[in-house]
DNA sequence: TTAACACTTCAATAATTGTTGAATAGTTAA
DNA sequence: TTAACTATTCAACAATTATTGAAGTGTTAA
């Protein structure tokens, strides 16, 4: 994973607001939800939670198909793990005995 | 790790700079690195720097100890683990099945 | 074909985050 | 003690992100 995606990534999951949603729809996968059931389980306005909803598609950690009038959103979970796998990575670096699952791992970075 | 901690973290994450900052951290384990040395070495002003390592300071996601007149800074790798399980968690609920069956070695730190 | 529905986009604004030079605080060497 | 050194804080400003009501787009049901 490029540096870049991964900070996107991390931008997308650093609001309080998005991690919910994300959560949610990880709690609610593989069917996902509209965006009316997820604006009513989080109380949310719809023109704020559009607005989330948008910067966490444009990341893809989320997808999104149209379903008549309403809009089904579901977690990308592949994309998570890549991320997961990132981050592994970027802990074990020069360290791997450092990381309790180090053999997730067998090839750690040198550079 | 509770949701608010977790937030923060991935702020701490969303920007290059300090993603850089970590990365090198973790290559420069566990001896660390003064300020200077990562000044130098991501071509950053010392003011831009400062503002950086004190957010990530703040985050616990890196440690500081004086010596002399310098500031040494270092990986804080075990909360980056817990962070990892964090994301395995919230990745994994309810869909274990599509999480780690898939091979999670990296593409190794690539740009 | 009209009205209600689901959701997004727009525009205005508020709030937060990032960057830089100048000033400051603490440390060490002469 | 003085001067150089290391790094942070401050103040000003730039840039980005978040929030909201109003308006708009496309869909469905009456």
């Amino acid at each position: 994973m490029e540096k870049q995606i991964a900070t996107t990534l991390f931008e997308s999951l650093a609001s309080g607001v998005r991690l919910d949603v994300f959560r949610l729809l990880v709690k609610n996968a593989p069917e996902g939800l509209v965006a009316g059931e997820i604006a009513l389980a989080l109380e949310l306005p719809a023109t704020n939670l559009s607005f989330h909803l948008k910067a966490l598609t444009q990341s893809n950690l989320i997808t999104v198909v149209q379903e008549g009038r309403y809009q089904r959103y579901r977690a990308n979970l592949e994309l998570m793990q890549e991320l997961i796998a990132y981050l592994t990575a970027e802990c074990c670096t020069g360290q791997a005995e450092l990381c309790f699952d180090a053999q997730l791992v067998p090839e750690c970075c040198s550079n």
